[in-house]
DNA sequence: CGATTCTTTGAAAACAGTCAATCTGTGTGG
DNA sequence: CCACACAGATTGACTGTTTTCAAAGAATCG
């Protein structure tokens, strides 16, 4: 499975050799089966992790049991909770996943010292957060500028695998709307 | 007013004389007046933007002459379109002066150059982006969460400073509803 | 097949938006 | 200094959208 860890890395930026393998050396696989829990709330999350197989989910859940999710992430994509990492608090967030996948996890302080060491490693997490920052900005834009409607297009737009993958109460979850009404915007569409 | 500027700075990491220097070289300074744009939707966003004094807003308006707005930033707050910058690509967004304000500009090629003579500035704007990175996660999080009335209250509890100083249909159009129902939903908080 | 999850539907209620009017305070120009 | 214009906030009546609750139908999985 670390191939297409690899796979990824070297599509990001150029690594040597022994670079890779120190990188192997910190990397532990984890397979879930659907519905298994990556982090559960109150936990605290101590890893980088590369979704590798599969799909997996952020959210929290309300007083009333509602859930609402923060993320999707499929293959290629990375998860996790920056602010428990960062903060080394506990997880406000649960993490589990949507489909049988396969994550790989990389210790916070092998890491983060192989990002001192690893330079391309350094400037591939910086673009990431770059790039995941200006798709949260948008997220927010469309988010308080559009009709539920109008939101939902947008997702298949931005997300076709998204909405190809993920049940649809989820989506809807994602979108900050009852699975009613996602079902009902979707029957106007046709 | 680099002096505020330089106090933020130095509240945040090590800089030695010399750097400073070299930072305030390459820093113009630039004085709006409410209602005066930084920048204008279409334009290209070349700088980065440091808020000295006064406070500003990024927003889009929509085809229906709606104005939704992405964010506010007070003294000490940097602002500007980062999508625009790193894309090179014309600005979606508007920047303007809420109040009469003075903001500090650095041309990007020059932060870039900077960032890479300066290691603590260089730490420093990671540490801003993975912050900034956090915030939108939460609201993101409270917006898709929350009832209007809910996501009031939590402003109020976040930014109590822009609440006292941001005219209220603007903090409306930030937690994407309408200055009535804001309006209304301060009757009943009371 | 039976159980569970997921999606759809309907009816009623709650919520938020629209439109139009009024009220308030501020600042500007005469 | 006043009159006026203008931006901002509030209110009411109405409309439209979204949620809630309850139920039933479809799909999936062991």
């Amino acid at each position: 499975m670390f191939e297409l860890f690899e796979k990824y890395l070297r599509s990001k930026a150029a690594f040597t050799a022994e670079e890779m393998q120190q990188i192997e050396a910190v990397t532990t696989i984890k397979r879930l089966r659907k519905r298994q829990f990556l982090l559960q709330e109150g936990e605290v999350w101590t890893y980088n992790a590369f979704v590798s197989k599969g799909c997996l989910r952020t959210y929290s859940v309300d007083t009333k049991g509602a859930e609402h999710i923060l993320t999707f992430a499929v293959e290629n994509w990375w998860i996790g909770d920056l602010q428990s990492l960062a903060s080394g608090l506990p997880a406000r967030f649960n993490i589990d996943a949507i489909e049988d996948s396969v994550v790989l996890l990389i210790r916070k302080e092998e890491f983060d010292r192989l990002c001192q060491v690893i330079p391309a490693l350094q400037q591939l997490v910086n673009a990431l957060l770059h790039r995941s920052f200006l798709a949260q900005q948008n997220r927010i834009h469309t988010t308080i500028s559009h009709s539920a409607e109008e939101k939902y297009r947008l997702f298949l737009q931005n997300f076709p695998e998204f909405a190809r993958r993920i049940p649809q109460h989820m989506v809807a979850s994602y979108l900050g709307m009852t699975t009613e009404t996602l079902s009902r915007i979707r029957r106007n569409l046709v």
